[in-house]
DNA sequence: TTTTAGAGTCTCAAAAAGAGACTATATGTA
DNA sequence: TACATATAGTCTCTTTTTGAGACTCTAAAA
């Protein structure tokens, strides 16, 4: 098989003596967009129902209306996220997920119902964490 | 159910209604930490086998040493990674998956198989993008 | 005696994110 | 007529994060 596997401790040593820089690793490639900051939230948003521009600045208030605009645009450019304007006046601009957003959603999603179902969990271990004498 | 659930529109309608914060929202509370740069990778190292400090370091040589630090030290505090010491001269720090770190890379290795299998259409469309007047 | 290895910390520079003002056009309201 | 509102942003400035690289400490090996 020709594909780049994922990065496992051999794959990166023979990438390594290859040369090869690691900017081309798929997972990293596709994971870091996905995992900024608002990225997973307006993926949410989307993967519900298209959102128009201004309903999802009022869904998520605390986000500045310039990470809306570029988290939007790398996800568009990824191909996760449609942009349509319709020539209204003023313009009406909705996103929506293309079917790769669709695709790539069913994946992620579960990492998603883990956060729901053990974020309990997780809050506990940071609270042990900052408690001892590491925090 | 009781369960906090994950940021539908109607639920952040309703949580904005109720004066809720957004900081709260079990989501963005976990995966905005395993979204990080390196989160993903070292993960992914971990997963595959407990690894020590200079191995990770030697492995993805295109990260600072407190990068490495800084991500291990919160992936421990979520309780994800567990970071033990032998009392050997000099001292050998090894870090492992723990048993939540376990559970939920199985929920968040199926993004890292979706993108394994399309990083070629993501690349695509990032190419299509720059090469239209948008990009 | 200088080097090497392990596991970091510290400081400073560069990149990314956030706040808030500002733009354009077209309606509705006083 | 003058003013405010709505849409979908951009521009600039400030604050946070990230990154690069030097520096620390200990003990064994060359």
């Amino acid at each position: 098989m020709d594909q780049i596997s994922s990065p496992t401790s051999a794959r990166l040593r023979a990438m390594q003596a290859e040369g090869m820089n690691l900017d081309s690793c798929p997972v990293r490639t596709v994971v870091s967009r996905l995992g900024s900051k608002w990225a997973p939230l307006l993926l949410q948003l989307l993967a519900e129902r298209p959102h128009r521009f201004s309903e999802l600045r009022r869904l998520v208030p605390d986000i500045s209306q310039r990470m809306i605009t570029q988290t939007l645009r790398d996800l568009e450019r990824d191909g996760y996220v449609n942009r349509s304007v319709l020539p209204t006046k003023p313009p009406s601009v909705t996103y929506s997920l293309t079917d790769m957003g669709v695709s790539m959603f069913e994946s992620y999603r579960l990492l998603f119902e883990w956060a729901e179902a053990n974020h309990q969990a997780v809050r506990a271990a940071r609270e042990a964490f900052d408690a001892s004498d590491k925090g």
